[in-house]
RNA sequence: GGAGGGGUUCCCGAGCGGCCAAAGGGGGCAGACUGUAAAUCUGUUGUCUACGACUUCGAAGGUUCGAAUCCUUCUCCCUCCA
């Protein structure tokens, strides 16, 4: 068993922002005394159920909290995802319907519990008790709260600035996810730093309410591929906990060197000794930063696959990268008598559309058994034939 | 409710009767260089039965030989006033 210091420490750790220690703390020990799990509070939008490595950020928080014998409450945010998030131009609402919610749900769960403990994991719909509320509670609790107040949130001033549309229904968000806190009695909420606004809501509420006060936890963002931006989906920079292994290897190899260390804090279970070692080694010089690299890719493969996969995914990264030969394994599909090269790649779904075949093969992008193909090309192609396209797409023949 | 400004290709943003598939930037893709990194340079970036054709500039109509550009209606957004 820790000591309440332990404990604190193991919590700290690539925390970015506590409120507060003495709070936290003092929930500890409590919960030490009285052997009452703590509950640990995440909001999670049910629109996106593809979690990447920057959800793992808080998720490996949350994780540690477990470690301690504490309780993860996750929270989908149905009742608010059905409303939808106007923020997006034209397209109008995404109402998900409630099939779609429940998929998105499992597949959530699913994931999810690639990281959490599922036996100290529980999963709620917002929209039990948003869906119930009384228009005159709402108004009471919105009555303890102030426009300006709300306005203060950085996304709303900088969309004022901007120009843009602020949906009224936006300014309830914070608040919503304040019920939540408060419906769940939370002891604690993590997020990132995005989250501030909304988490201190909910502590705020429930200080209102005379409720003890949840303790608000806040992860850095995690930068996507790019090294500016943080990894969403939208955004296309992103690496999903659900990527296939080779891919998933290849995608972290692509991150800049000098994210490699953050990349070791905030996603992996790398001893602190261990990353501070390789930050060493980069910064030296003595060691090519490839290679470290690659240790992060295989840590990062081996969490969410297997170390055997890990292995696997790296032994074809340098056959394909490193050598710059052809993998052994990849998608193949069928050549039919009809097919010419165009055909053939748009029939597949390989690329959108023969212009851009005929684009790539001006840029000697494609190449067929390791020979440039040039536009007046005709050729059948015979089981077995390898079709490169730009630099890591490879396709076969069946 | 009143007055004004705006909606352009993946994003931002020029164009304001023919020379517009639409400048410029970002992003993406390809090539060179590399460590498949970053940086840099070059090319490319609607589709197709491809020296041409077709679809695109919020939506629908109209004017014109010809419309992203002009007119009408509709719709959405922003600003100021009430």
């Amino acid at each position: 068993m820790k000591t309440i210091n332990e404990q604190m420490k193991l919590i700290k750790k690539g925390v970015l922002e506590l409120h507060s220690e003495a709070e936290l703390k003092s929930k500890l020990e409590k919960s030490n005394t009285t052997g009452r799990p703590l509950i640990i509070k995440l909001g999670l939008d049910p629109t996106a159920p593809d979690l990447h490595l920057g959800h793992t950020v808080v998720l490996r928080k949350i994780r540690q909290f477990q470690s301690l014998g504490h309780k993860a409450f996750i929270i989908i945010g149905d009742f608010t995802g059905r409303i939808g998030d106007p923020s997006g131009k034209s397209k109008g609402r995404v109402q998900l319907s409630e099939k779609e919610v429940l998929e998105n749900a499992e597949t959530y769960k699913k994931q999810l519990l690639k990281v959490l403990d599922p036996d100290k994991t529980v999963i709620f719909f917002n929209s039990e008790w948003l869906s119930a509320l009384k228009i005159e509670d709402l108004m009471l609790l919105m009555s303890k709260q102030t426009v300006a107040r709300i306005l203060e949130r950085e996304s709303f001033k900088k969309r004022m600035q901007a120009n843009q549309p602020i949906g009224l229904h936006e300014l309830l968000y914070p608040l919503l996810q304040g019920i939540d806190s408060l419906e769940l009695e939370a002891d604690v909420e993590i997020g990132g730093t995005d989250q501030t606004f909304n988490i201190l809501m909910g502590r705020d509420m429930q200080g209102t309410e005379e409720k003890e006060k949840q303790v608000a936890i806040f992860m850095p963002i995690l930068e996507g591929l790019d090294g500016v931006q943080k990894m969403s989906k939208s955004l296309g920079n992103y690496i999903g906990v659900d990527e296939e292994p080779g891919r998933m290897y290849e995608k972290v190899m692509q991150i800049k060197d000098d994210m490699i260390i953050r990349y070791f804090e905030l996603i992996t279970d790398v001893e602190p000794d261990q990353i501070k070692d390789y930050s060493v080694q980069i910064e030296s010089g003595r060691t090519n930063p490839k290679n470290i690299k690659m240790c992060l890719a295989r840590e990062i493969v081996r969490l969410y696959h297997s170390k055997e996969m890990a292995i696997k995914a790296e032994e074809k990264f340098v056959t394909v990268h490193s050598k710059g030969e052809v993998p052994k394994d990849m998608i193949s599909f069928d050549w039919e008598p009809t097919d010419d090269m165009m055909i053939f790649l748009v029939r597949n779904n390989i690329i959108k559309s023969k212009s851009e075949v005929r684009r790539l093969i001006e840029q000697q992008g494609i190449s067929i058994n390791g020979q440039v193909m040039d536009m007046t090309e005709h050729r059948e192609l015979i089981s077995g034939d390898v079709i490169k396209i730009g630099k890591k797409r490879f396709v076969s023949i069946k």
